[in-house]
DNA sequence: CAAAATACGTAACATACGATACAGCGCTCC
DNA sequence: GGAGCGCTGTATCGTATGTTACGTATTTTG
């Protein structure tokens, strides 16, 4: 079975002529990379005529010089998307329990921390900590526990956050109370809900700053949003994941209340105090 | 020093406008991929227009659309000669800006799945997807979000799941429910909840089956749990995390999911469709 | 609240890119 | 050694792509 184009090369280059052996050679020399670029380059690279790259790669069996670079891009994009750990890698030291589903887990935490930096974090976190106004919460189906869970911790150290609960229209009836000076935090991952896509739009229109935490395919809530966390899902499992995002969560939680020091630790106390 | 587009694009996206910045998080989310398409497509999948892109690139420091994609083939181009550095590069090891809690959270769910046996996530499996009974969830103040994610997708493969909510005296009238064949999945960590004692209490004596969700310190429940699950919290946060938990959460799940297989498929098909 | 500044999209433009037709050259096989 | 075939490069064409100018909408500032 032939998976990649390198493979797909290696087969047929026994049966090609000199001039389009030459620009096999010379793409499998530094592959992909001289296939992304343009049929002048290759053609140059290679030695050859740029009609002698388009008959190579009709030769592939593509019908024209894109379609191959989009088939090149797929492959590498392919890659990238699972970090070295399965080319090569012991399944960790410790005698690895072997959890497939851990593996991918603490990957995609990676992942996300790595396209996530620390600025970012930063911004968003003063954002919710600056509190000019109210903090909304919501997430989608599966989602919504961890909108719970960052309101369950953000309503301790500050006033005025409100996760929004029930249904669809219980919080389009609290978008009356929502302004420019308020923050809504929204999860939705595939399969995106028109519910809260719908919603977003309303609070995005009433200049209500939206920080969404999505699946790195985005949400179509990324439209409205001021801030976009893409966090990696893919698991082996019948189930995508939400752990990523939820670290990401637990993150901004750490870094609101570090924000809000000292004022959030008397507060905490106060409340220890109330019980 | 900046040394790669993704970290120009974070050093920047502050100041930038919010299409731009849209563009700005659409690279990030699909890291590089989108960049090395035509401006079209990625304008069509930042939602933006062409123009906005090429201010985006332009703001960015590249004269042209073409040497901005170039630099990004660079950049796969070093990546791909050397994977070994891909494995743990994003910044250097110990030096970490890198979050010190993502790294404490890692550890942790290593350090958590190292004291957790397959054995034992595959006989809790078992338990939860043989159904002889129904199914109970409930969590503290932080972890009920936990148990609510949980019973989200455990109701969707199996019935009889039920996720105890509300207050204190709501559950409690469950119990006169709750028999021998159930089992009550319980997340509890420091501090531990009395009321949640009291109710786990109650139900052994009735002869449920509890499945302890809890931190390495075990909450006094674990006297009347049939399984328990030490998962550890600690992170340089203010808070406890239950990252740990939450990934445990998800791996019984799938695991769940699996056992139910091909029964629990036909459940979602069938589901699907009453949507 | 008014006015200025900034940002964004629409539409027209020019360029450069991929595609094609054709002619020259070398190679093979009678 | 000559005729036929196949491979390759040159030159040209059409088009998709990146670029720019301009008008409108939105935000910011006084």
């Amino acid at each position: 079975m032939i998976s990649s184009i390198a493979e797909l090369i290696a087969d047929r280059i026994g049966s090609m002529p000199a001039g389009e052996r030459r620009a096999a050679q010379t793409l499998i020399a530094s592959y992909p990379m001289i296939g992304l670029k343009t049929v002048a380059e290759f053609s140059a690279a290679a030695g050859v005529s740029s009609p002698t790259i388009l008959r190579f790669v009709a030769r592939l069996g593509f019908q024209n010089y894109p379609e191959f670079q989009s088939s090149l891009q797929d492959e590498l994009a392919a890659q990238l998307q699972s970090p070295a750990i399965r080319t090569l890698n012991p399944p960790s030291p410790g005698g690895g329990t072997a959890s497939p589903m851990l593996e991918a887990t603490l990957d995609n935490m990676r992942e996300t921390f790595r396209h996530l930096s620390d600025r970012q974090l930063a911004d968003i976190a003063t954002r919710l900590a600056e509190r000019r106004g109210k903090t909304f919460l919501i997430g989608g189906r599966f989602t919504d526990p961890l909108a719970r869970y960052m309101a369950a911790h953000l309503a301790i150290i500050q006033p005025d956050v409100i996760h929004l609960a029930g249904q669809e229209s219980m919080w389009r009836d609290r978008l009356i109370d929502m302004g420019k000076r308020d923050v809504l935090v929204i999860f939705d991952i595939r399969r995106y809900q028109d519910s809260l896509v719908r919603f977003a739009e309303k609070a995005h229109q009433r200049g209500v700053q939206i920080v969404l935490f999505t699946d790195q395919w985005l949400s179509p809530i990324a439209r409205f949003a001021r801030h976009v966390i893409a966090g990696r899902t893919a698991v082996p499992s019948a189930w995508d994941s939400s752990a990523a995002l939820f670290v990401v969560a637990e993150t901004l939680i750490g870094a609101v209340t570090r924000q809000l020091e000292p004022d959030g630790a008397r507060r905490i106390r106060e409340m220890e105090e109330l019980r």
